[in-house]
DNA sequence: TCTGGGGTCCTAGGACCC
DNA sequence: TCTGGGGTCCTAGGACCC
């Protein structure tokens, strides 16, 4: 019988922001940006919880909900720099480790009782440890499967630790409603409800067979669920180990929206750059790019094209990018949102004939040293020509890197 | 309410091949 | 003139998670 452990941080980024300024310390917090701005919230403190603001929620609906919240911006790189702490705390603890997110992990604690003693024991001690190496409260929830693991650490929030014995994990289950089952979002449940399906319980009565034929592979592995099992997809796979990413992406929402093309364009260029930079930063080339287009309705397309040559250059990947969105944006209609996306990664750079060659590896120097100014200096140091019109000018220099390549008109 | 940004996984239709 | 079946790849969209 195995034992996982999910282990999720309380509130991260607010808890974080407080560390930074404890002024902020048991007031009703907001994190995300200004209540005017477009956005949503990020994390809300449980202060704040309490006038029904939560993540996801659109910041002026949680400003209208609680006025006199502290609105503060998100900081990702203190996000990443405590999730590191936390991974470096639970690898001393023990080996087999996976963050799930930003905030949360797994540990297969299978067969630790002679280090640690029986599964509440180590959990206190884990506890304590996250909590001397970081400052911050997370909650452990234990059972033998990672399913009801990740279920148990939610209801022992905050700053808890929930055992599900062996064996129980029917009673656990059947009195919590289908929404607490990872999975089970907003359009399930409705789907669900409209079956007389409120409680994990329904769902654990009814036959598997109704469920696949209702909602297909989905239906099964909801069946199981509904019983505590781990089955299908990530669960499949053993905890620890690595799979690099499948896609890498960056999207942008204008303040305003904009139907300026050297603005648009502007834009998909320092997307494409962000890109290519975490593209060579995992040595992969992509094989295919996707544009996503989002206009003043919330309608949203998405268009995708497969690349001869796979790549990890910026201003391979922008001309991709733009090429999409001359071909598919509704001249003058207002954007919304513009993303640049790659995926069907390679690792290997693809053979070329000789005479691109030369041309391809300038370009490789050339960006290797931009990505070096830019960690020197900062993201927006440098920039491709096409991002230096626009909205951007102000904040790129003329060509420090001595990028190679025509110099953009006008 | 007026809706971010970064991901994963699944479905479904059409193209294409044998 | 009307007519297969299966497999795989590509593309678009959507549900869901943090």
């Amino acid at each position: 019988m195995p034992t996982y452990f999910h282990l999720d941080m309380d509130a991260f980024f607010v808890s974080v922001e407080e560390l930074f300024d404890p002024a902020l310390k048991r007031k009703p917090v907001v994190v995300g940006g200004r209540p005017n701005e477009r956005g949503v919230v990020s994390a809300a403190s449980y202060a704040a919880r309490q006038f029904g603001v939560h993540s996801a929620m659109p910041l002026r609906t949680a400003y209208k909900l609680c006025p006199q919240a502290i609105f503060v911006d998100g900081h990702p790189e203190r996000y990443r720099e405590y999730s590191g702490k936390v991974y470096q705390a639970l690898q001393s603890f023990s080996p087999l480790v996976e963050m799930a997110s930003i905030d949360e992990a797994y540990l297969d604690m299978t067969g630790t009782e002679r280090l640690y003693g029986p599964p509440l024991r180590a959990a206190y001690l884990l506890h304590e440890r996250i909590l001397r190496s970081t400052q911050l409260n997370c909650s452990i929830g234990i059972a033998a499967s990672r399913l009801v693991a990740k279920i148990s650490s939610d209801l022992a929030k905050p700053n808890g630790v929930l055992w599900v014995i062996p064996g129980h994990e029917a009673a656990f289950l059947a009195p919590l409603d289908v929404r607490k089952v990872p999975g089970v979002g907003k359009v399930t449940e409705k789907n669900l409800h409209a079956l007389g399906i409120r409680k994990v319980g329904d769902l654990a009565k009814l036959e598997e067979s109704f469920l696949a034929e209702r909602f297909g592979k989905w239906g099964l592995a909801l069946a199981g669920k509904s019983r505590g099992l781990d089955a299908g997809g990530w669960f499949d796979t053993a905890i620890g180990e690595d799979t690099g990413p499948k896609s890498i992406s960056h999207e942008h929402t204008f303040s305003e929206d904009t139907a300026d093309i050297a603005q648009l364009e502007a834009t998909l260029a320092r997307l494409s750059e962000m890109v290519g930079r975490r593209l060579r930063e995992h040595r992969l080339h992509a094989g295919a790019i996707q544009l996503k287009l989002r206009y003043s309705d919330f309608s949203t397309i998405t268009r995708a094209r497969s690349l001869s040559r796979a790549t990890q250059l910026d201003t391979e990947l922008f001309q991709q990018a733009r090429e999409l969105f001359r071909r598919n944006w509704r001249t003058g209609a207002p954007v919304r949102l513009l993303g640049v996306h790659a995926s069907g990664f390679e690792e290997e750079a693809p053979q070329m004939d000789l005479i691109g060659e030369e041309h391809h590896e300038r370009w490789k120097q050339t960006l290797a040293a931009a990505d070096r100014l830019r960690e020197r200096f900062g993201e927006s140091a440098v920039s491709l020509a096409a991002g230096m019109r626009g909205q951007f000018r102000e904040r790129t220099h003329e060509n420090p890197a001595g990028l190679p390549g025509k110099k953009p008109k006008g």
